[in-house]
DNA sequence: GACAAAATGATAATGGATTATCATTATTAA
DNA sequence: TTAATAATGATAATCCATTATCATTTTGTC
């Protein structure tokens, strides 16, 4: 039977809070705020669990393991900051791809991730920034 | 010294011939046509010195390890076949995607991805296409 | 052709992420 | 409360892609 602990509660409030695709090892430093002595195959264990239950998806970025954010959220892309790591959720989306593809090809879906710094780590660092 | 080995000329040919990105393995097939013995050690070892040359790249896709296409190539995007799972390139890019990036953000770059079904896919399986 | 050195191929080793194991702890229904 | 058992945390094990190792082969030079 499925428990509610508070590593689960945890988690999931982590998910709900944050929003932007969070690695297990993220969501285990925030989660750790709640319930210090979380583990990391607990974090495995529920982001899975999360996701079999459709309440978390997985985000994959080009070249790092997946993220998770929770579901529901209209369709949407990611910024990947190249500075911090972190990912970011961008609003909106400029339309359908489909065009793009090769005559006879078959277009389902499509994914668009955007690089460069995220607004701290220019600041950090400062530079030209989307006005 | 650089040599020019019968690997080596093959796992070039094979990236000048085949005009989408290719996996390690993809490489070692199609190689293997042209040098019969070739192992998969030397193509990483061939790939990993042309992308030190500047003479290939690496093309990231999400959740999968890098493939390999010849450099030099003016800014295109890719299809990924969610059936054979192969990488296919892309003409063009409708554009200039900074735009969708938060306000303080810094854009630097972008990359679209199209899931579907390549031409080949669609038809040992047919259903609706790109006319 | 002979030699020195780079390259190869087979495979063991590595690295990083994820999963399995298992003794212990916490939750839930009675 | 208690009993039954699901969940946890520490960590060993696994998985897969990639790299290192090393005896053998091949290349380029004389």
């Amino acid at each position: 039977m499925e428990r509610s602990t508070r590593q689960r509660q945890a988690i999931r409030a982590v998910l709900e809070e944050i929003d932007r695709p969070l690695s297990p090892q993220e969501v285990l430093s925030a989660a750790q705020h709640k319930v210090p002595g979380l583990g990391i195959a607990t974090v495995y264990r529920t982001l899975k669990g999360m996701v079999e239950e459709g309440m978390a998806v997985a985000v994959e970025l080009p070249g790092n393991p997946p993220r998770y954010e929770r579901s529901g959220k209209k369709h949407h892309h990611h910024f990947h900051c190249i500075a911090c790591g972190k990912a970011f959720e961008l609003e909106g989306c400029p339309g359908d791809f489909a065009f793009m593809a090769p005559r006879g090809f078959q277009t389902q879906g499509h994914e668009i991730v955007l690089y460069g710094r995220c607004a701290e780590c220019c600041q950090r660092n400062p530079g030209a920034t989307t006005p």
